[in-house]
DNA sequence: GCCGTTTTCGGCCCGACTGTTTTCAGTCG
């Protein structure tokens, strides 16, 4: 996301947890209107500091008020309505919001009547046990509050989890789940269903006849550190690294809505919940019914949910509110790759990078094993100090591709290099050197913190280079832990078109870069696109089912992917760019 | 504050769980 936007959709942030203690109401519809300008921030690749408050209203969700904003805090670096907000209220109230079981109404009445404007004033409230007095409050609610501030000290709860670590945990749970005899389905659903890059809480939905078991072993897994509620038919449990993990069971009959309802995303459902209502129907998480009788109309899969209300079903990775429930209205979905429509892969790493872990027939076989009709091994190049390879290594490795190429008739090997783009935009080796790869990807690897300019100067030079087939990893992000560098994304998409240079996916749950906006509005501008592995063992070859997840997120149809296309056409693509400077 | 194949005004999703209530309010997702 560009500098500006982010900085943007933190103050609409600060604006919405503001006027939420104001009205005294976090249903109130203003509050929801700035996290709705919040939302729709977040999701431009474009930088909102380059648009007019004219362009600004165009995108859903902003209006005429938050577009003036916006522009606002652009243009004097401050939003005067915030301003007079955090006059009136103190900053440690945002705090107190942040308390699990404290609201907005709370907030507002432990200020007024007990003059608690923030989390120590909260503590020693407490331990004077001066809360329980308070209208709609108890000795439990006090022992509660207690609880939660314990735990806030401990676990971040602002902290979303990347989804590198939260995968494979929902994996675990599903799998564990999975094996009890009451539970006929078990899905992860919520933002990891969409494949969002980082994880608030972790929701798990379970189709039975007979839910106390389930309940049961779900409050009794390893995992689970502390159970924070449990009903009948739903729990919430906290894990050993600070992750909220809801479960909800449903009867088998309304697994279809159930997984809609929890797979959201809040603003779709609210779209589908619209068009329902148009009809004279209700949605809920049981079902799609007649609101006057009552009957039900949909309910135990998702496509006959979609088909009532006359939508295409609606991939998980798409149900963004972006424009995806009047696309599937129209007939106008795209058709999402999927990752059997991958034929290749680009971006492997063999032992000869330093930080590769599989030899290279090793990798050359696992290719092979898994169907893959091309591969590119594409180790580091040069200029990577700690684990590249220099020319004489290259030109060895050739020697030796070329004679794995004669034991794998059926899988085209092309020799490469992961190239890397300097702080000048300068690659290794030189020209001719790389004109003997036949295949390179260049990527960022050092020098970060450049401003945006520099670094799309330096990126765009690659892109230009005639030997570069594809940008690696576009930003250099690592989720959770780095936030990669800053682009102008319109310059490198054009650059990208003009020359026909690919960008890729990178499927490392790690990194997933470029971001699912990014691919999105590249895909829009004519950008070509490759998921590729970069692979460091031959177990991340099936790492594809990332990539594709991203790609899917982005919108791509198979035809924007390089990497599904045959080889014969995927050669003669990529060997376009650079035969164009040889003549 | 936003939005429009019924609308430029009048709507704006809905149910589970908890704790405090004898019928419901607040919070959460």
């Amino acid at each position: 996301m560009p500098r500006a936007n982010d900085e943007v959709a933190r103050a609409l942030n600060e604006l919405a947890v503001l006027t939420e203690i104001e009205e005294a109401n976090p249903q109130a519809f203003r509050v929801r209107a700035y996290q709705n300008g919040v939302r729709a921030v977040s999701g431009l690749s474009r930088d909102v500091s380059t648009m007019s408050a004219a362009e600004l209203q165009q995108v859903k969700g902003i209006g005429k008020a938050i577009a003036s904003k916006i522009r606002e805090q652009v243009d004097t670096g401050r939003m005067g309505k915030l301003e007079e907000l955090r006059q009136k209220y103190d900053p440690g109230l945002l705090d107190l919001l942040k308390v699990p079981g404290l609201g907005a109404k709370t907030v507002q009445l432990l200020n007024d009547v007990l003059g608690i404007k923030d989390l120590d004033g909260l503590r020693s409230a407490i331990d004077e046990g001066r809360l329980r007095d308070l209208p709609g409050l108890g000795e439990k609610t006090e022992r509660n509050l207690k609880k939660a501030l314990e735990r806030l000290r401990e676990t971040s709860h602002e902290n979303r989890m990347p989804i590198a670590r939260a995968l494979p945990l929902a994996e675990e749970i599903v799998a564990t789940l999975d094996l009890l005899p009451a539970v006929q389905q078990v899905e992860y659903t919520g933002s990891l269903r969409r494949f969002r890059d980082t994880i608030g809480d972790l929701d798990v939905l379970v189709a039975s006849d007979d839910p106390e078991p389930v309940m049961a072993a779900f409050a009794e897994l390893g995992l689970v550190r502390e159970v924070i509620a449990q009903g009948p038919t739903r729990a919430s449990v906290l894990t050993w690294d600070g992750l909220q993990v809801d479960l909800r069971v449903v009867e088998p009959a309304h697994i279809g809505a159930a997984l809609v309802y929890f797979t959201g995303s809040k603003a779709h459902n609210i779209q589908l919940r619209e068009r329902a209502i148009k009809r004279g129907w209700t949605l809920n998480e049981y079902a799609l019914s007649d609101a006057e009788t009552g009957a039900v109309i949909a309910g135990a899969t998702e496509h006959e949910v979609y088909d009532a209300l006359d939508l295409a079903w609606v991939a998980p990775e798409m149900r963004e509110d972006a424009g995806e429930v009047q696309a599937a209205a129209a007939g106008e979905l795209p058709d999402l790759v999927t990752v059997e429509d991958l034929r290749g892969d680009l971006h492997d790493h063999s032992d000869w990078s330093g930080d590769g872990r599989s030899s290279l027939d090793e990798m050359v076989a696992a290719a092979a094993e898994r169907g893959l009709s091309y591969l590119a091994i594409t180790d580091h190049a040069e200029n990577l100090r700690i684990n590249g390879v220099d020319r004489a290594g290259m030109l060895r490795q050739r020697k030796e591709l070329a004679q794995l190429q004669e034991r794998h008739p059926d899988l085209r090997l092309l020799h490469g290099a992961e190239l890397n783009v300097g702080r000048d935009g300068s690659l290794d080796y030189d020209e001719q050197f790389l004109l003997g790869f036949h295949w390179c990807v260049a990527s960022v690897h050092s020098h970060f913190r450049l401003e945006p300019d520099e670094q799309t100067e330096r990126v765009v030079a690659a892109i230009r280079h005639p030997a570069v087939n594809v940008i690696g990893h576009l930003t250099g992000r690592r989720i959770g832990k780095r936030p990669g560098i800053e682009l102008d994304v319109e310059a490198i998409f054009d650059a990208c078109v003009e020359t026909g240079t690919a960008l890729e996916i990178n499927c490392n749950l790690d990194r997933l870069d470029a971001a699912a906006e990014v691919v999105r509005d590249g895909a829009a501008r004519g950008v070509t696109f490759v998921v590729s592995t970069d692979a460091h063992h031959t177990q991340e070859l099936d790492y594809h089912r990332h990539g594709v997840r991203q790609a899917r997120r982005g919108g791509l149809d198979k035809a924007q992917i390089a990497n599904t296309w045959d080889t014969d056409r995927f050669l003669e693509w990529a060997g376009a760019k650079r035969s164009e400077v040889r003549t």
